[in-house]
DNA sequence: AGCACGCCGACT
DNA sequence: GTCGGCGTGCTC
């Protein structure tokens, strides 16, 4: 007889359930392993927890364990672990377990590289006839043994393109679950000398690695300060005393660089989790991180729950990015559950950023962290220049359009010195909205109530739902005349106006429109470092993560925008994005430059991003944190209710503030609830409850009893999901 | 989550 | 008198 906990969101204590065993199935179902169970007539995931002789009273009859998965156990560490989350993040032990769990492994037709061939040369060489082809193979070769679904879907081609690789005999087809991966392996940079600052730094990760008990540092570094030289070195430090290493990154795609030095340092020891490749590809690394054949293991979030024994190093590289948190359940942040596994290791945390979250700052600056600081480039170049524009003033000096005459300036002079430039704008599109002059009104989604944006030649476009119509020519929908009028520059715009001011410029644009396609963000970065554009204009996919030696500009054109959104980040998000994006300048030797316009340049986060000067805007936020109790002083948990009925959402909200209250004393404050600043999505309108206090484990208590007297009405229709620790909080 | 059970209003 | 709304409880 055996204990599952069943992956539903079943209240605590009464989500694990008794079964017996098939004689066939005694041997395999032991404490750890995923198994398919029959439950109200369905077949449902969940975990074994327990191994038992005697029958639970009040049972009549137990069924039989359906089925057992092959992957390996958990290990009794990583079952804990799964108690924590289930307790930390208040969903059932069953949801959390599974999701640590590998995915269940097949064995399919997986992709090789060809070993013979010079495949740098045939991606060139490919490149120019058969695009299609060369995206594919580049893909193969940055995931070797991929599953042919994720390739498809990854390198955005038909199966007809694969066979024709296939013919070329540039990759190869296998049946596997996994095969040991043919590497180039690139020799190891031995004479590569550390910064002073980079040695003190891996010094002191090095006290912590020898020390083995659990350590956090945070490794402060400017952009290009060569914090993933540290990251190498580190994993280097923890494979030397046969422990293994975790990296984490925010999004696999967008950390090719990271993922690609670490392969050429370790070699086949390297393991790459990629949930984004799917299931499958995933499920074969994973064996070979449980069979112990890859000691370092790079991943995004859930990489974090890779099933390593002996754990010396996690490094989770741009630790601010909140794509460390989960948006389903069990929405946990990757940082957290990180500082957990070291624990229970003994391991070494390595946080990484030039710009780190407020969080993790305070509790560097409070001691719990060690810091350590990388304050210059590995390069010796300087940080590039900022000017600031106020937008105001260039208005009232007759400005029309989107382009400061300075910055406009700054454009030409680049251009005939044949250097690249980035204009940024982090809005797509060609308008943000569209307005009837005559009755006032916004044009908006009917089932998201969000303002929708209009796209060139005639296209208006909700961005949450992509609901889509054809804009009304000349009359309003609303009032029947004429009088819409566009306001709000997007990407599409920038485009289109700066075409116009440099005809004979080459322009590139990088948004959700144009990598629409997959595979089609490479090509147009490509061309960019191909020195094949001049210009590229593009959202905050062109903030993060590129090296581009030839951009000595970076243009922002409109720094307010994630300044207004109705969060209590705003300026923290602001000023890393700001940062971040001016980072991207002056790369390559050449001194960069960045202009920043702005209508309130006077902002702190606006002008200490100009001068990159994280730590006075740390103490700033702080302060303003500290003042109005918000994290990291406070502890924060968000309840959304969504449903069809406004009313029944709004009066399921009403419900549970009332046994909140009852719960809470004057420590926690209940706030709202109150329509979610996206009040209505998809046709779900949205209302939420914000639990503020001090200490973060009362909270969850005062939660969870509210939950367990909350009775869900089944015909009601209203979802209600629980938040700890939100990031979104719209 | 998903389904059965059971208790009160408007209907062939 | 029934059909069916929805609140409640249970699932090994």
């Amino acid at each position: 007889m055996v204990q599952v906990a069943v992956a539903l969101p079943l209240p605590p204590g009464k989500e694990v359930f008794s079964y017996c065993l098939p004689p066939e199935l005694a041997e395999k179902v032991v404490p750890g392993a995923r198994v398919a169970v029959p439950f109200r007539g369905r077949l449902v995931a969940g975990v074994v927890v327990e191994l038992k002789e005697e029958i639970p009273e009040g049972v009549k009859e137990l069924k039989p364990v359906t089925r057992v998965e092959e992957a390996k156990p958990l290990p009794p560490k990583l079952l804990r672990l799964g108690e924590w989350l289930a307790e930390r993040y208040l969903c059932s032990l069953g949801e959390a377990l599974l999701a640590l769990t590998a995915p269940p492994g097949e064995k399919e037709e997986c992709y090789f590289p060809a070993e013979d061939r010079d495949l740098e040369e045939a991606i060139e060489v490919l490149s120019r006839r058969f695009p299609a082809q060369a995206r594919a193979l580049a893909v193969v070769v940055a995931f070797p043994g991929i599953d042919r679904l994720s390739l498809l879907r990854e390198a955005g081609v038909k199966a007809q393109t694969l066979d024709a690789l296939w013919r070329k005999g540039l990759i190869r087809k296998e049946k596997a679950s996994f095969k040991a991966l043919p590497f180039p392996s690139t020799p190891p940079e031995t004479g590569l000398s550390l910064t002073p600052a980079q040695a003190k730094a891996l010094s002191r990760v090095e006290e912590a690695l020898n020390r083995k008990t659990p350590a956090v540092l945070l490794l402060h570094g400017v952009t290009g300060s060569g914090k993933t030289e540290v990251y190498l070195r580190a994993a280097s430090l923890a494979l030397a005393q046969g422990r293994q290493v975790i990296v984490l990154v925010p999004e696999i795609v967008l950390a090719y660089q990271v993922v690609e030095q670490f392969r050429s340092r370790f070699g086949d020891r390297v393991a790459v989790l990629h949930s984004a490749l799917g299931e499958r590809e995933r499920g074969t690394s994973w064996q070979r991180v449980e069979r112990g054949e890859a000691p370092v293991v790079i991943g995004a979030r859930s990489a974090v729950f890779a099933p390593v024994s002996h754990l010396g190093l996690i490094v989770l590289d741009e630790e601010h990015e909140p794509a460390y948190k989960q948006e389903q359940v069990p929405r946990y942040h990757a940082r957290e559950v990180a500082l957990v596994r070291a624990a229970q290791d003994g391991a070494v945390v390595l946080l990484g950023s030039a710009t780190p979250s407020l969080e993790t700052y305070a509790r560097a600056l409070a001691g719990h962290y060690e810091l350590l600081k990388l304050p210059q480039r590995v390069d010796g170049s300087p940080l590039p220049r900022v000017r600031l524009v106020d937008l105001r003033e260039e208005h009232r000096r007759g400005m029309t359009g989107v382009f400061s005459h300075f910055l406009l300036e700054r454009v030409k002079e680049k251009l005939k010195r044949g250097e690249q430039v980035i204009l940024f704008l982090n809005r797509r599109g060609f308008a943000a909205f569209v307005l009837c002059r005559s009755c006032g009104r916004i044009l908006r989604c009917p089932y998201c109530d969000i303002a929708l944006t209009f796209y060139r030649p005639d296209l208006l476009l909700c961005h949450y739902c992509h609901y889509r119509i054809r804009r009304p020519q000349l009359s309003c929908p609303y009032c029947g005349k004429g009088e819409l009028e566009l306001y709000g520059a997007g990407t599409q715009r920038l485009e289109a106006e700066i075409k116009a001011l440099f005809p004979e410029a080459r322009i590139a644009r990088l948004d959700a429109e144009t990598t629409s396609r997959r595979g089609s963000h490479g090509t147009i970065l490509s061309a960019v470092a191909r020195r094949e554009v001049d210009i590229l204009v593009g959202t905050q996919m062109v903030a993060k993560g590129l090296n581009l030696p030839g951009v000595t500009l970076v243009g922002v054109v409109n720094a307010d925008i994630t300044l207004s959104l109705p969060d209590f980040r705003a300026a923290e998000r602001t000023f890393q994005l700001l940062y971040q994006v001016a980072g991207r300048a002056g790369r390559g030797g050449a001194p960069g430059e960045v202009v920043i316009q702005s209508y309130c340049p006077e902002h702190y986060a606006i002008y200490l991003s100009a001068r990159q000067d994280f730590s006075t805007f740390a103490r700033r936020e702080l302060a303003l944190r500290r003042r109005f109790e918000y994290p990291p002083f406070t502890h924060l948990a968000r309840v959304v209710f969504t449903g069809v009925a406004e009313n029944k959402v709004r009066e399921q909200a009403l419900r549970l503030r009332e046994l909140l209250l009852a719960e809470a004393g004057d420590e926690i404050a209940v706030l709202g609830p109150a329509p979610c600043p996206l009040g209505k999505l998809k046709g779900f309108w949205r209302w939420h409850i914000i639990l503020k206090g001090r200490k973060a484990k009362s909270l969850r208590e005062i939660l969870r009893k509210a939950m367990e007297q909350t009775r869900r009405k089944a015909g009601a229709e209203v979802k209600m999901v629980l938040d700890v620790d939100p990031l979104n909080m719209l």
